[in-house]
DNA sequence: GACAAGATTTGCT
DNA sequence: GCAAATCTTGTCG
């Protein structure tokens, strides 16, 4: 599936994180779309020993580290050996909000809204790397898509390249998209 | 073996 | 609104 559609139906869809014997469930609200021809995705030039999980089947997880300080995750979508993944930019919290915030340390929409964000709140780091999202402890929940009327289009943030492509996506009227 | 850059967040001016 | 924090990977010598 090419990484805009994948990334358009991502939308809606849940996170299941076991964390210490309890569940925290989220629903992704806003994703960003990166392949191979993207000269922003990090497989632009070619497979190298960080994205090997960019390059996995659909349904692994390519986690990266960034800025010394900050993890993001992203859904590969296949298919293999294409090199595609949709960025999970913002989340919102389902059920276990308690574990979430007691992890994040604050409270309310700022705890979910931002790529890094998102990784702090559910405890994912380089560990997780490569890990499949149909098994424990994170499992990624398909939902049937967002009516398109619902899906906004945007430019895309925070990168240097390629931010005219319209390869960022999120739910309409929601409360914790990253920014508009 | 060394150096610059980066898909961000946060806090201070 | 801007700059700092902080480290891994890729590229170059």
């Amino acid at each position: 599936m090419p990484a805009d559609i994948a990334a358009r139906r991502l939308l809606g869809c849940e996170l299941v994180r076991q964390l210490d014997g309890k569940e925290v469930r989220v629903r992704i609200v806003e994703t960003e779309a990166y392949h191979e021809a993207d000269e922003a995705s990090h497989t632009f030039k070619g497979r190298t020993k960080r994205n090997v999980a960019m390059y996995m089947d659909p349904g692994h997880l390519y986690v990266y580290f960034i800025y010394g300080m900050h993890y993001c995750c992203n859904v590969v979508c296949g298919p293999k050996d294409t090199g595609a993944a949709v960025l999970i930019r913002a989340v919102e919290p389902i059920s276990g909000l308690d574990e979430i915030e007691a992890r994040r340390g604050i409270k309310g929409i700022n705890a979910t809204n931002g790529p890094a964000k998102v990784c702090a709140a559910l405890s994912i780091d380089a560990q997780l790397d490569t890990h499949d999202l149909n098994t424990q402890p994170l499992r990624l929940i398909q939902k049937p898509p967002i009516l398109t009327d619902n899906v906004v289009a945007a430019k895309r943030i925070g990168i240097s390249k390629a931010v005219e492509e319209l390869a960022r996506f999120y739910i309409k009227d929601s409360a914790y998209v990253s920014r508009v």
